[in-house]
DNA sequence: GCCCAGGGGGCTC
DNA sequence: GAGCCCCATGGG
């Protein structure tokens, strides 16, 4: 039951949408910085940042390894929280250099649950960026969680608001097939309704999904 | 000047 | 486990 609503949400956004195109990165490495420095700001915000780290070639975990933390933090100041953020990636840089070598293709080998507690065990991973990463950057079958896909999915009766993320998570994984494309094309979809139409105050007089029965129950 | 943005950690009870 | 505050930029 859930499974058809699920897909006729997903069919709807793509048809007002069209492919988001996700991650907005040129590499796996440019998606888990993204994934940090993009914690509770817009994206307009990370751009300024990676474009910074890229103008001086600091868009690499092995250079932010070895970094001062008080020189990446200014590179990154438009990221907001930059100290906690500068912080988060040389973590992240320490635990993916000593672990995997900074190679991907060797992290991309580990199983998906496993490697989401190493994740969530770092500074400043929590649920949302471990998913973003394990999807985005990783290429597993996971679903990622974010106040939009609350804020959505709330007002159409499915869960409460204030509902965990895991349960918000098995709503899409226990009723959607495990498959990597549709997991990321559905959250991008999720994000671009959330960020024109979804706000606190809705604009849902426009909106794809003004039409779509509540979900009820 | 105000509000809010694609979180997460630390603390209290 | 819930409820609160902290972090501290930039755009509308």
């Amino acid at each position: 039951m859930q499974t058809k609503q699920l897909m006729a949400i997903y069919n709807r956004l793509y048809k007002a949408f069209g492919s988001r195109n996700w991650w907005p990165a040129d590499t796996a490495e440019e998606v888990i910085f993204g994934a940090i420095l993009t914690q509770s700001i817009t994206w307009k915000n990370v751009e300024q940042a990676i474009a910074a780290l890229k103008e001086r070639r600091k868009l690499s975990f092995k250079t932010v390894a070895t970094m001062d933390g008080k020189e990446l933090a200014e590179i990154i100041r438009p990221a907001r929280f930059l100290n906690q953020k500068a912080q988060a990636l040389k973590k992240y840089a320490d635990y993916f250099g000593e672990k995997y070598g900074y190679s991907i293709v060797k992290m991309k080998k580990r199983e998906l649950w496993a490697l989401r507690e190493e994740l969530l065990s770092l500074y400043r991973i929590g649920p949302e960026t471990a998913d973003s990463i394990l999807l985005y950057a990783l290429e597993k079958p996971i679903f990622v969680i974010d106040v939009y896909t609350k804020r959505i999915f709330s007002r159409h009766g499915f869960l409460r608001m204030e509902d965990s993320y895991e349960n918000y998570q098995k709503l899409f994984m226990e009723n959607l097939p495990g498959d990597v494309r549709l997991y990321n094309e559905y959250h991008a979809l999720l994000v671009h309704l959330g960020s024109w139409f979804c706000k606190p105050k809705p604009l849902c007089d426009t909106c794809p999904l003004r039409t779509l029965k509540s979900a009820g129950k």
